[in-house]
DNA sequence: GCCAACGTTGGC
DNA sequence: GCCAACGTTGGC
């Protein structure tokens, strides 16, 4: 899941522990909150729009998709005032926090590294907010970060 | 349904 | 700030 740390870092999810991933106003990306994201799944944190983008650490889905509530609020950036409340078109997924890598994995080191070929980050034009990532993939990246595989 | 215009993302 | 690579909108 990409974010940019000026709007919310992995640590304001350390210090929050949890928290509702909202916001996310792309179909391709609602339909991975919503049908695929799996309590128990682990998230990789991308920060972008920031000096160093990359991987800087590790959280997991806590609670599956349930509507994205900012999109009912007219006071939130995200409003979308098309949306019903009796068919919500915009979900999230509850974040919880795991770690924070002492050695984020920034992007230019994720394609320089062999076994990551391939992962849909890195394709060119890629901007998908959310997007899935194989086991294979998630703990190279963790191991290129210097921790354990794994969640 | 086509597609031009426009808006957004995000690395650099 | 630039701009490639998208996604969305809306006239037709």
């Amino acid at each position: 899941m990409k974010t940019e740390p000026s709007e919310y870092s992995i640590d304001t999810l350390k210090k929050d522990k949890k928290t509702l991933w909202e916001g996310v106003r792309n179909y391709q990306a609602r339909n991975f909150i919503r049908d695929a994201m799996k309590r128990g799944d682990g998230v990789l944190i991308y920060h972008s729009s920031t000096k160093e983008p990359g991987v800087y650490g590790v959280g997991v889905v806590s609670a599956e998709a349930v509507p994205d509530l900012s999109q009912f609020d007219r006071q939130s950036g995200y409003c979308d005032p098309t949306a019903k409340k009796e068919a919500p078109r915009w979900y999230s997924v509850e974040v919880s926090f795991t770690r924070k890598f002492t050695h984020p994995a920034p992007l230019s080191r994720l394609r320089e590294a062999k076994n990551l070929q391939g992962m849909l980050l890195l394709r060119k034009g890629q901007r998908l907010s959310v997007q899935p990532v194989s086991e294979a993939h998630f703990n190279a990246v963790c191991r290129l970060a210097g921790a354990k595989s794994g969640k």
